[in-house]
DNA sequence: CAGTCGATGTACT
DNA sequence: GTACATCGACTGG
């Protein structure tokens, strides 16, 4: 597996968010390995996106998005729940793409911990903060950078492997949604929706 | 199945 | 006070 480097994430945010479907995010906990391949995820991007944490400018919740691409920007929402996201473009730009969702690879006995009994193997990371709870991800993470050591995303090698679908983001109720959400079509972790475009 | 709704902390009006 | 890039439990068909 081949290390992602800063390049990668220092791209415009919507190339990035295409590009990350299908490579693997890698998160090391004590002694374990965690990990899962991409199959869903979302762009935000200060530019003309009101429902972006960073519309609006720099502030201490979302400062980790105006920092250089290649970290983990990560938030707690609902009172309970922490969602994960990946910084791009580079320092000032206020930009991340949020993982939805993963496919488990290694340490799925360790996310069933993390997640609680009686979760099915799709429960485990069909969503943002069921996959934050898994793979052990909370305040501590947010700014760390995905170099390999804690944290990193990897390629593979195997291609996306199934067709590209694109939709409106979920959970967002402003009037000018956009349709920045990409997912592999087919793939049982997709968090739920269905494409407004037919799959490029 | 689908739809509704409460939980619960933080940031912002 | 209100909204929130969510989840899981519950309801009714």
């Amino acid at each position: 597996m081949k290390l992602l480097t800063t390049e990668f994430y220092r791209r415009p945010t919507l190339t990035v968010a295409r590009d990350l479907l299908g490579k693997v995010f890698v998160r090391r906990e004590g002694g374990d390995t965690l990990s899962g391949r991409i199959v869903e995820v979302e762009a935000y991007h200060q530019d003309g996106d009101e429902a972006a944490h960073s519309f609006g400018g720099e502030r201490e919740r979302n400062r980790v998005m105006f920092r250089d691409g290649g970290l983990l920007y990560v938030y707690f929402t609902y009172g309970m729940h922490f969602c994960m996201n990946v910084v791009t473009e580079r320092e000032g730009t206020g930009a991340a793409v949020l993982i939805r969702a993963l496919e488990p690879m290694e340490g799925v006995a360790r996310m069933r911990e993390n997640r609680g009994a009686g979760k099915t193997d799709v429960e485990l990371t069909n969503g943002p903060a069921k996959l934050c709870q898994a793979l052990g991800i909370g305040r501590g993470e947010n700014g760390l950078s995905l170099d390999g050591g804690i944290v990193g995303m990897y390629d593979d090698g195997a291609a996306p492997g199934a067709e590209i679908g694109i939709s409106t983001r979920v959970g967002i109720s402003r009037s000018t949604e956009l349709p920045w959400r990409f997912f592999l079509t087919g793939n049982r972790w997709v968090s739920r929706g269905r494409p407004s475009h037919p799959t490029i």
